[in-house]
DNA sequence: CCTGGCACTCTGCGCTTTCGAGTGCCAGCA
DNA sequence: TGCTGGCACTCGAAAGCGCAGAGTGCCAGG
């Protein structure tokens, strides 16, 4: 195991490589931090940093920087969560509260965490199958012909035109619709498919084909919607990626463009809890010098949806980790009072 | 006036730079295009393009580029608009036919336009003050509530909540519901508040204050929703901007996370016939280094939105033009079948 | 009005030199 | 055993230099 000091020399690295931009030398670096030993000796650590893999020198003789694998230990190990100061939580709090739908909480969201952090900000939009039901309404247009109406904890509203097999009386839709309602107002979109299965049998003969009909759709609607949607913004911060930046951007940019990229990065996000996935750690290519910072949101408890930021992994981890989780946090908050 | 020979010249410059993207020379010139003069009298023509403000020099001897004005010429005076290949054409058609929604026809757009043009696409949702109205359903939820939703020709649906000052009788509903879509169904969503301001008058006593409350939301919804969206993509196209990119970039990317800066682009653009704003025609200032290729479209004759691409100075106007304005044809197509 | 010729002016490129930051290693010391 | 100062060495970045080539403007002649 790495002592003490090899560990805080490490953590010196990383912080001024994240500020200069530039390889560190061990002159420089007992002179910025209280060490307490002499430069010779910080070299032979950091020989054995290198050694180990966590930092590299881009050519002989020159200072170092810190690896992915530095990196890794430095977020897991060396690094805490830097809290935001409290007039920047009471700005990010008017400003989501000034949201008047989902869209523009969303839209918030990202222009806030682009700002914050000054990365590329990534929202999801609140999943459907994760969200909960706040209520099913079943307008008839006409004598065979619903409309389905699907409204989420979350904001959501869903509509569907449905054709019914035959015509269906005001009374039965009247019973459908305050069945239906009762059995998954607040439930988790994911658990409706049981709730409702046994739904047809206790319907006459005549209806059920309209009911079946009815459930289907609504079920369909379930799997389609699940389709994940999200906002991305700050892209504009990726010119200050670094000096060799017109190799490096193009895959990223790439990337961002690919909805589907993005959605699996944040899928492959934990649930609880924020994580942080650096460089090669991200399966994607193109991203392999970028570091993702992902946690979940929600209106509840539970996680509904994904936000992060895309950046270099030359990144000051713990104040974007600060900027992401004080923004999950109140994203939350808005959604759950709304 | 510059006479035929100089205009001559002056495509050939823009042309060859627009390929090589480096000044151009009067040898060059000659040896690429049957001019059939020497390079000796290109370089006195070119001198007094030069004296013109058409073309100019980055520094003493080295070949020239074309100015802004330069470009200005050539797209009004020297170059038509390049229509697409069949097969280009039937591509289009049948990646745009494969659209479900609204949604997907935009995003199709954008990418189909970005991949075309290899530049940035930027694609404008159907406004709702241009389009039409295609249905008003109105539902009861409860005795006293009522949903309003609207779904305009260009698949557009919004909805309202509206809770009545009184409760409002089966009858009364259908016959309001009836009246409204006689009077406003494949009307212009400008038209529609003419069109309903008489309409409360021809009810009973007990049900006006509803009705009015009703139109008064429909309006509201018509003026809130004029709001416009918009979609963009291809942003990675950028990189492929220059040389000197790092510096072009950041503008452009700013100025593009500026949906207001964006859609009063657009909202520069003719409603009618193409618009080509060169470089410094952008009033906003990021774009000065940049084109911008806008057009209308729509389902029917008139224009409900618009589209186009942003890209450096330095493009190939005949083909942009030919691309934004095939796509724009068959996405009012596709708008219109749906 | 066009053309060939000529002198001139730059930029870009490759080469060499220099400078200095940073390293590894070693011998000495607590 | 671990820290320290010293020293020789390496190698990239920056600066200087010279050259080749593309391009120009201008002029005299057809």
């Amino acid at each position: 195991m790495l002592s003490e000091r090899r560990l805080e020399v490490l953590r010196a690295i990383v912080q001024d490589y994240v500020g200069t931009e530039e390889p560190v030398g061990s002159k420089a670096l007992t002179e910025r931090h209280r060490l307490g030993v002499s430069p010779a000796t910080v070299r032979n650590d950091m020989a054995v940093l290198e050694d180990e893999g966590f930092i590299a020198q881009p050519h002989t003789s020159a200072g170092r920087i810190p690896t992915d694998k530095g990196y890794r230990l430095f977020v897991d190990k060396l690094a805490g969560v830097k809290p935001l100061s409290s007039p920047e939580r009471r700005a990010i709090q008017n400003f989501l509260a000034g949201a008047v739908d989902l869209d523009d909480v969303v839209g918030r969201t990202v222009r806030l965490l682009a700002q914050l952090t000054r990365q590329v900000a990534v929202v999801q939009y609140p999943s459907l199958t994760r969200s909960t039901v706040r209520h099913v309404e079943l307008l008839a247009l006409a004598p065979a012909r619903l409309m389905l109406v699907l409204i989420t904890d979350t904001g959501r509203v869903e509509q569907r035109m449905i054709d019914c097999p035959a015509p269906f009386g005001e009374t039965s839709l009247a019973d459908l619709r305050a069945r239906l309602n009762s059995r998954v107002v607040g439930r988790r979109f994911a658990d409706v498919p049981q709730l409702v299965q046994d739904l047809p049998e206790s319907f006459e003969n005549e209806d059920r084909g309209t009911v079946s009909t009815v459930l289907s759709v609504l079920l369909e609607t379930l799997v389609e919607e699940t389709e994940e949607r999200l906002m991305i913004g700050g892209t504009s911060n990726l010119t200050r990626f670094g000096h060799d930046f017109p190799v490096m951007i193009r895959p990223v940019l790439e990337a961002l463009e690919e909805q589907v990229v993005l959605l699996k990065l944040l899928g492959e996000a934990k649930d609880s809890g924020m994580t942080v996935r650096i460089g090669h750690e991200n399966a994607h290519e193109g991203l392999n010098a970028t570091s993702v910072v992902a946690v979940g949101y929600g209106s509840g408890d539970e996680a509904v949806a994904k936000l992060g930021v895309v950046g270099p992994t030359r990144m000051d981890y713990p104040g974007t980790m600060g900027a992401v989780r004080a923004v999950a946090r109140y994203v939350g908050q808005i959604l759950a009072e709304s």
